[in-house]
DNA sequence: GTACGTGCAAACGTTTTGCAGCGGG
DNA sequence: CCCGCTGCAAAACGTTTGCACGTAC
């Protein structure tokens, strides 16, 4: 086996995963990719990738940060979840699931599939075909 | 019976619900409540509402429609939907209740009561307690 | 009369875009 | 080598705010 390249030995993964989306593999999508996929489901904001990712060596704009989240979500990788109404999410998780919202600090939190189940959903309207059903239950403090 | 101003005949009611809701009577505010409340549930944005007060002969500003629609939220008249991530949704439609989301033309439209029916819900994490069950169904054309 | 509402324009925070230069294929 | 990506700054967008004036109570 080859020796890894400085990036870390996640690399050559995430390096196919944009490969397989169609995308190049720049530094900054490598890095951005890692921090993403690189430790289970994560919810983020451009913000909080843009505040991780200037951590990195790397440096990395913010309209870089919003390029490549828009990419990742038009390419199937990321989801988009509208919670809220100052900023985006995505989320890592691609299946479909439904979410908490904790409105007191702006935070994701994801129902456990065998937590929750849905009953009677309608049919869409005439001339309409469901696109996704979301379900978002808001939380405050006790 | 006194003979009614020039706003209309709705004037009276519209007064005693800002009343009751402890906001001054305006012009402006007995318009906006004439054009929301006037005519049975509706979902409006700012820019749909300040659309339909311009029409009339009474000028508004857009900053008032906004703090009008704050201020009606915070009052208890209006619920807030958080749906597109570009703009606000107000829905006179006090109850809770669903929706579906047409994104092709960013239209809102009630889910019947009894068309949908919750299956098993999720409790609240410790240290929270369920604020709303938001139910988003996104249609795309068939 | 006075506290609150309104209108305007300017400020705001988030997101997008135009363009010159860099770098992956 | 070329086209797509990046970074920066500027623009765009919906929304909020500061302030002078007007008006409900």
């Amino acid at each position: 086996m080859a020796i890894q390249p400085p990036t870390g030995q996640q690399s050559s993964v995430m390096r196919e995963k944009l490969q397989q989306a169609g995308l190049r593999t720049t530094k900054q999508r490598l890095m951005l990719a890692h921090l993403l996929f690189g430790s289970g489901n994560r919810h983020v904001t451009a913000e909080i990738l843009y505040a991780e990712a200037s951590k990195t060596g790397l440096g990395v704009s913010l309209a870089t940060i919003y390029n490549t989240l828009n990419q990742f979500h038009e390419a199937g990788l990321l989801r988009e979840v509208i919670i809220d109404q100052n900023r985006s999410y995505f989320d890592t998780n691609l299946h479909e699931h439904h979410h908490f919202f904790v409105e007191s600090d702006a935070r994701l939190i994801d129902i456990n599939e065998d937590e929750i189940s849905l009953g009677q959903m309608p049919d869409a309207p005439d001339g309409f075909q469901t696109d996704s059903i979301q379900v978002v239950i808001r939380l405050k403090d006790a």
